[in-house]
DNA sequence: GTGAATGAAAT
DNA sequence: ATTTCATTCAC
């Protein structure tokens, strides 16, 4: 192998150039980081084809489609990070110009959701976590939540749930076949899609356990580039899409 | 994350 | 026989 030529060559160069300020992002990485911060200065030191190899060097940490997004507060800072970070708790993504998306926190006020920006993976990525298909009472749950909602101004899920469970349980054999049959349908629908799925429930004790960061808090560790654990937020295998 | 109902599917 | 998780969303 002639090393002079390549060392000689501007791919090399370029090369090494990312692979510098990989290493300087990297450090940033930790087991339970999700997103990275990338300063504004960085962030336009490169080019289409460096931010696909940052994005991809970070995927192979996240295992996750992940995405850049500016910061709607503070323009001069970018993160990358799957989608799904982006939009957690009211968070939305614009794209006013239809280019580069922007990361804001709703503030109930004035954010809008302009348009999602798309994001291709390109290094093999976590499985996305199947839902489980509905049962015949989920679905007639799910039908009537709204209906008895409105007629009972303050009722509580909870309260739905005890009067639809009383409901299901009076409904002529009729009513409830329609809706196993729907159970049923979906569920082929599904294994035709995904032929593979199967159930997998998890043990009580790999569920989550640490309760929610507050919004604000989680703002501020962000912006502090603190993000933290924020992200074992895939049980077991999955990949929130958006 | 929990609760509150039912039921499919896993353990 | 027991447990998880599908739906919903205030708490």
């Amino acid at each position: 192998m002639d090393m002079s030529q390549q060392i000689s060559s501007p791919n090399h160069e370029i090369a090494v150039y990312l692979a510098a300020i990989w290493d300087g992002l990297k450090d940033q990485i930790t087991p339970f980081l999700s997103v990275l911060y990338i300063d504004d200065t960085i962030y336009r030191m490169l080019d289409s084809h460096g931010r696909r190899y940052i994005a991809r060097k970070f995927m192979e940490h996240t295992r996750e489609a992940v995405m850049y997004c500016r910061d709607g507060n503070r323009g001069d800072r970018h993160y990358l990070g799957p989608p799904r970070y982006f939009i957690a708790n009211g968070g939305v993504i614009h794209s006013p110009d239809g280019l580069e998306p922007i990361w804001a926190m709703n503030d109930g006020l004035n954010t809008r959701l302009e348009s999602v920006a798309a994001c291709q993976p390109t290094v093999p990525l976590k499985p996305t976590k199947i839902p489980r298909p509905p049962n015949a009472y989920i679905l007639y749950r799910k039908d009537r939540h709204n209906l008895v909602k409105a007629a009972n101004p303050g009722i509580t899920n909870n309260e739905i749930s005890q009067i639809l469970g009383r409901a299901w349980n009076q409904e002529s054999r009729d009513v409830r076949q329609k809706y196993k049959q729907m159970s049923e349908e979906i569920k082929i629908a599904l294994l035709e899609k995904h032929p593979d799925y199967q159930y997998k429930p998890r043990k009580s004790s790999e569920k989550r356990r640490r309760t929610r960061r507050s919004q604000q808090a989680h703002a501020i560790l962000v912006d502090a580039n603190l993000a933290a654990p924020d992200d074992d937020a895939v049980e077991g295998h999955s990949v929130t899409s958006v």
